[in-house]
DNA sequence: CACCTGTGTTTACGACGTAAATCGGCGGGC
DNA sequence: GCCCGCCGATTTACGTCGTAAACACAGGTG
């Protein structure tokens, strides 16, 4: 039932195959007892991407998993480092995702590809959750947001590397990578809670954007059937397309500095 | 005195003419009496500017004003509000920005170029608020969080308008654009906020991070040096370089369909 | 049986956002 | 001169939040 329709977004939830459960969660038969810290991570998850960051409070997310707030506190510090464990938790489905490898066995861009949708998946499949990870400060000044884990910036590096980019010219492929992955997908996943907050505020106030005189924004007006196109997909890809292309070159200058200079 | 050092990024503040007050506020000579909506928002900016927005309470506020919390509310609906006219004045100071102009009159390029640097002043001038500017939801669905103002995407779309662009491209620059803006700075105030961190918590905790075993990343630990190198500007500026040169291609791409085709 | 230990609950406190009532002073009608 | 209404700020109060601390209550171990 509902089979992945072919021109959907590749890397939209509904174009795949299912919710696919963040986490396993409890040892499988077990129906409500025994709470520990992978539950009370994916609930928090869950909660999130159903009613958005500010209506999770300790207290309530205890009574979704049936239980007082404060029995979250034997497994989670306390509220902030409950936030880190979901940033955590939700980048750690990378690793669970198949078509995303932690070595460039088949050529760096592929490399690069199967990560970029990786964590744009990551990204559709919680809007709610994406902006946190663009927000939280990382660990420290090199491990980037969008990446996050030590683990994926030594992979990244091994890989560029491998490829043959310089170290510098791995560092700077690192830097560009990122940015263009959080610009894009957070631009992306806050374009999509717009879309769906109209029904945020059902009645009472017309939303005031709706009514501010677009008289003197002509060309706004004119456009705004092209402006509310949503192209995300194609245009994620043709950003990526363009930045392994200029990828591409970097490493083409730095292997041969003047011309057809033999591998070092 | 600290007149401007030549080799310091032209958009940090300190590379520039002072502080720059936020906003005037304050007819001028009135000492501390007469509070409104401008005042009650420049506080809130400066506020957070130097304590950080979870800092930010109306009681604080209050009394950083030298008044009761609730005397905040004659001003402002409320706190989320509030930050949203923080988001907005923020993006105000774009239009005081004697080197940001609304006209392309000297080119499209030259156009976007002041315009990503006076976005980007701004954003290292309130590296606390910008995050906000991209996480808070835009009032429609084109209005990207950088640019945050009808106005600004009327000016922006009717600068690659004029400039040849055909509609299409100008929207697909205004994305372009826009994502390659969030994701830049975004990561340079989350990078220039993990610097100063650590005085955050001036004991106790050794930070975690600094302990856990570098012995699996060889190759993090082996570009440190690399990887923790802050070259946020000339990063900047040579992103945007490429943004435009591609921009050009697209721009030239579109007028002349097959090859030589005089103007429309 | 007493006793620890590990898990969830109860109670309690201070801080938050903010609704509602209140107050103080000041300018205009009488 | 006096009063009065209004405007800007304060006081009070309520419900909710995060969380410290004390407690209750199992099940296993002697």
């Amino acid at each position: 039932m509902t089979e992945p329709d072919p021109t959907a977004d590749p890397d939209s939830p509904e174009g795949r195959g299912a919710v696919a459960g963040v986490l396993p969660a409890a040892p499988a038969g077990s129906g409500r007892a025994g709470l520990d810290r992978r539950r009370v991570l994916g609930a928090a998850i869950e909660f999130i991407d159903r009613n958005g960051l500010d209506a999770l409070t300790m207290r309530r997310l205890g009574a979704h998993l049936g239980v007082e707030a404060m029995a979250l506190y034997r497994y989670v510090p306390g509220r902030e480092q409950l936030l880190d464990g979901v940033v955590e938790s939700v980048i750690d489905e990378l690793y669970g995702d198949p078509d995303v490898h932690m070595a460039a066995s088949h050529g760096w861009q592929d490399y690069l590809q199967r990560l970029a949708h990786g964590v744009r998946r990551i990204a559709l499949a919680h809007p709610e959750v994406f902006p946190l990870v663009a927000t939280r400060p990382p660990a420290a000044p090199w491990v980037r947001p969008p990446l996050r884990s030590l683990r994926w910036v030594e992979s990244f590096l091994v890989a560029m590397v491998d490829s043959g980019f310089t170290e510098e010219a791995a560092v700077a492929a690192y830097r560009a990578y990122s940015s263009f992955l959080l610009g894009h997908l957070l631009l992306e996943v806050s374009q999509k809670g717009v879309k769906i907050s109209p029904e945020d505020h059902p009645d009472g106030v017309p939303d005031a954007a709706e009514d501010t005189d677009l008289g003197e924004y002509p060309t706004v007006v004119r456009l705004e059937p092209l402006l509310s196109l949503d192209e995300s997909a194609a245009e994620f890809e043709e950003a990526l397309e363009n930045l392994l292309g200029r990828l591409e070159l970097v490493r083409q200058e730095a292997r041969a500095p003047r011309r057809g200079d033999a591998r070092g």
